[in-house]
DNA sequence: AATATTACTGATACTAAGTATTGACAGCGT
DNA sequence: ACGCTGTCAATACTTAGTATCAGTAATATT
């Protein structure tokens, strides 16, 4: 799970009606700039940007990527990460399941994952504190093995408008 | 700390000498826009973002109000914090401790908290994995006990480009 | 199968949040 | 008081979107 980068046809195919369905069960329309999304987007086994969606569909307009992205994310089958700098990368969810992102700084492939720790921390300050919790935002950066081990030399982190705690 | 909005004369100057400590302890210059930026960060008790200081101070070039909002934010006396639409917001971080962002999403303040259960899941995520961690991210949305009472009606929250975890 | 409804699309223009460049200027160590 | 070099402001550019709106096509209705 750390190692190849391609999918299989069926992994693939799976991908895509997984998304079709989520539109379906949102009785959302089953348009054509829909399918094209769904298809590129089930091709893709690491993140991306809009904007690289947008350069790879140019027969699709720039706000009905943006928009079906979003629509995407509200169906639960794509999630927005925020890389350290602040912006965002996309990536299917196949899992359908909550999750928080493990992110490597080098090649952005994004992996979800589950801990019961964060689950507790969140049911303790929601008994503790006064007002309504609306969600969260949980993201871990790291430099996969991978990464390491291909160890680019120098630098080639995007480290420039950071802040992160880096601990 | 649930109630009050304003700084006293005593806080805020205890704010800026703080901001101008952090720059003088990093061998940065002690320029004139600089003062000006700490000044007026130091009054502000709430969360902030870049475009009001470019707007509050027209002295200053909108290249170098980003640059010393990063130069703080490297400093350790700026935060910057995610909302759930992904757009950045600063806030000042007087604690210079360890810590996460507790954000209101109806006022947009931004508290401070810490929580063993994170760190203790950060422990176990790090002992397991066979990769390097660089940094997180963690941010709690809320609506707080102030902005509850005060319930504005319908919903202004801003949730259009959201996907956060509601749960 | 034709029609009506309205969700959806794409072009364009706009905003927000920055970064890159560069010549001028000003802190501050000597 | 000098001069090195860090810092500044202006300008132009980039990225990541959103708003508007007339035109189109998916689906429900009959």
């Amino acid at each position: 799970m750390a190692t190849a980068s391609t999918k299989s046809t069926s992994e693939i195919m799976q991908a895509e009606s997984n998304i079709l369905a989520a539109l379906e069960e949102r009785g959302s329309r089953m348009t054509w700039p829909r399918r094209q999304l769904a298809a590129a987007l089930a091709r893709r086994s690491d993140s991306f940007s809009a904007e690289e969606i947008v350069a790879a569909l140019p027969n699709l307009g720039r706000a009905t990527v943006y928009r079906t992205l979003r629509l995407l994310g509200e169906a639960g089958v794509l999630c927005k990460a925020t890389m350290p700098d602040g912006s965002p990368r996309y990536s299917l969810d196949d899992t359908h399941h909550h999750h928080h992102h493990l992110v490597c700084v080098g090649c952005e492939r994004i992996e979800e994952f589950r801990h019961p720790s964060i689950e507790r921390m969140l049911r303790a300050m929601k008994a503790q504190a006064g007002s309504e919790f609306v969600g969260h935002r949980l993201e871990l950066y790291h430099r996969c093995a991978d990464c390491r081990e291909s160890g680019q030399s120098g630098e080639e982190v995007r480290t420039h408008g950071t802040y992160v705690h880096a601990h």
